[in-house]
DNA sequence: CCGAGTCGTTTACATCTGTAATCGATGTAT
DNA sequence: ATACATCGATTACAGATGTAAACGACTCGG
């Protein structure tokens, strides 16, 4: 259940948590910009369905895929390990980092302050 | 220049951006916890030197070893790659994600809005 | 001088990751 | 029936990563 998901793979479920279920060909199809083959999906969808983050039903001669585990959960965990990892844990560096290379809009700040309103009561 | 650091030359880095220079006995000192043999921190030492990540300098018949890379512009990329892959670029969600497992203190919302009212003017 | 320690370097090796080709079974169109 | 398309499974293979042992050169205490 908690196996790291490699970023070929994170790619793979983002289009499930998207959409699902969908066959190896639909997936495929979803990922054209990747210019990966089939072969290479298909190689990524066995991949997360051994360590258990899609779960596959029959349909006939060829699997349904759908997301077994929750994004939310996941990217949670990541950016935990992240902001330890970088920052000690501190997650106002990170944002200062972005903020410093200029990577939050307007709309990005009025978020983050609408958050950070919400935090304090 | 820009090649990728991993999770445990991270670690090395760590000890060369606190203090250096630092031989290869010295960085395994400080990273006792981590329970490394001193090959393997010289492997590491090794392998960042070779990406360019760190300079050495002789001392006599080894090497005092620096960083030769900002702390801070590496943690920015790392920063940014996660955000990208896991929130589209928009840094609110993952403060959210952070927040929501209370994994944010008093002392962090109030770091972070000190830093949302400096953005915002 | 000699053995013990210390250096960086070379080699090792399992696992993970990215990216597939190939294969055997099966379904499908003719 | 036969050729072709398609499925998942098996195998491939190079580069990155974690973790180190082995090696040859050198130095230092006796």
């Amino acid at each position: 259940m908690s196996e790291r998901i490699s970023e070929a793979e994170w790619q793979v479920m983002e289009v499930l948590w998207t959409q699902h279920p969908l066959t190896a060909q639909d997936v495929a199809a979803r990922l054209q910009t990747t210019g990966w083959g089939l072969t290479t999906v298909k190689t990524l969808l066995s991949r997360l369905a051994a360590k258990g983050a899609l779960t596959t039903t029959e349909d006939g001669r060829r699997y349904l895929y759908a997301p077994a585990v929750d994004r939310a959960a996941i990217a949670a965990g990541e950016s935990r390990r992240l902001v330890d990892r970088l920052f000690g844990g501190r997650p106002a560096p990170l944002v200062a980092h972005l903020a410093e290379r200029g990577e939050l809009s307007p709309a990005d700040i009025a978020e983050l302050e609408a958050l950070i309103r919400e935090l304090k009561q």
